[in-house]
DNA sequence: GAACTATATTCGTTTAAGCGAATGAAGCTG
DNA sequence: CAGCTTCATTCGCTTAAACGAATATAGTTC
């Protein structure tokens, strides 16, 4: 269970989750990772039952799971805390809100 | 951070220092692992903040660290939590329990 | 001080995690 | 259908975590 969020990539993944789904795409270009290895680990938080995802045509889209028992709510109130501290988080964000601004479609824009 | 509980031995550990410090033998004998390997995972955990130790003669003591900042602390209660799902840990401190009983002295009993 | 006890550390090996590159699967578009 | 886009998965490799065995350290007891 702590280990799902003992990797620096999946955290960012659930920082950026927190406030809504979000297109894969937009989490490859937000973070600046390679695609597969986003996939990866969202394939790995999807099997730790932490984020499910939806399928809209040829998007997929990610989303927090909601807690499923006492210990994963406490989980997501400590991961919540954490990202105060941590000032990349913060940066992702920030990156997030611009993109958010710069493509203004109903689409998502993954170019 | 998350990574520093996310190993089995170090989170029975935590689990037993809860209620309050404990002598190396008394983990050793409870947990029913090597020596080498307690005092390596409490190395690990010392370096992480999360136990501080204690030198008594011949023994080490080991207690939980006071919470150093609000992560902190929403991650000792989130592992309180977590404590309640694993039957494995219930066990141990039934275990640390019944060690407590036989040996009534003082001192730890180490044999 | 010699033997013993409790704890810490080192060494070499094994195992697991994470990664990049390439490929596969599925849906859209023209 | 051909080509394109998005996402998922596989493969081989690299790196890091964890381990057992052996050894070191430091304090105790006789």
């Amino acid at each position: 269970m702590f280990r799902a969020f003992s990797d620096r990539t999946r955290l960012r993944i659930v920082h950026l989750l927190k406030p809504g789904e979000l297109c894969v795409c937009d989490l490859v270009a937000v973070l600046d990772v390679p695609q597969p290895k986003i996939s990866r680990h969202l394939s790995y938080l999807r099997k730790a039952g932490f984020v499910i995802a939806r399928k809209d045509g040829l998007w997929s889209y990610y989303q927090l799971a909601p807690a499923s028992g006492a210990f994963h709510r406490k989980m997501l109130d400590c991961v919540a805390t954490c990202f105060t501290d941590v000032p990349e988080l913060a940066k992702d964000a920030a990156d997030l809100e611009s993109r958010r601004a710069s493509c203004s479609g109903g689409k998502p824009c993954c170019d």
